[in-house]
DNA sequence: ATATATGCTATGATATTCAAACTATAAGGA
DNA sequence: TCCTTATAGTTTGAATATCATAGCATATAT
């Protein structure tokens, strides 16, 4: 490993992630939910529901702080707290049919700027990144 | 282009994505600035100083953002107005030495983390990567 | 049984960010 | 030159996000 890849891979990420973290911000803020709950809405309906811990680990915060975002979901009717016998002390979390379809417009916009990297990409090049971050996703869990 | 290339790039762009911002905000952490202090420091340590105006379109936030943001980083002795007799409204900004060794710090922690991601890719498609990313980048600006 | 741990919420404090209104300077046209 | 308009930056006030701490109810372990 030469330092000059080092330095390159470094710098090309940073130049890849920055606009993309822009665009994401610029695309919630037209929807009606704030960042956070977006990024709510979006991990419960790729993994389906879970409890308010699991919730704030994938979010990366507090459990008072999803506390506050299931409040402000549940009041715009995208989620709801729906009790469990399992352990009568938590919640499971799960999206409204509001939540789920809030969720599929977030999701068809990524997919339509994914569609614009592939097609700069080419078929060729695209599968040979999408076998590079998944080497990279299983050996980074 | 088939459907499932995009649903595959798109999920695992956003597993590698998502980890690597929390991974983020946890260095910022332990760091003495905050995540958009830190991220105007990063700016100006790759861009060098610039206006008021300028930093914020880079940073794509507003420009009375930006004023709080540079009070705090003034306060803090890592940033500072610099009067420029150019245009008398505006001011440059630049890093002071402690800001400087904040941002080699923090791109030092980046390196590391892309040194690791090196060594899961191995050499050949480390520089696949770097020119994959290179084309987006160029094409997207 | 009792002590400890866990899931969640309430409260109060601090951060971040924005919009709107403002000041000072610059630029352009009569 | 004088007037108008535009621009760089700040101030103020409000909304939001987030956290730490403390608390309640239920689970778990000794």
């Amino acid at each position: 490993m030469t330092e000059s890849q080092v330095e390159q891979l470094n710098n090309e990420m940073h130049n890849f992630f920055n606009p993309f973290n822009s665009w994401e911000t610029l695309i919630v803020r037209l929807s009606k939910l704030s960042i956070t709950e977006n990024h709510a809405t979006e991990i419960l309906g790729i993994h389906g529901e879970m409890n308010m811990k699991e919730l704030a680990e994938r979010l990366s915060v507090t459990q008072n702080t999803v506390t506050a975002t299931i409040d402000k979901l549940e009041r715009g009717r995208y989620a709801r707290r729906k009790k469990t016998d399992d352990d009568r002390r938590a919640y499971m979390i799960e999206l409204t049919p509001d939540g789920k379809s809030a969720f599929k417009k977030h999701r068809y916009d990524h997919l339509r700027l994914t569609k614009e990297l592939i097609l700069l990409l080419g078929e060729e090049e695209t599968d040979t990144l999408i076998r590079i971050f998944r080497n990279l996703n299983e050996h980074l869990s």
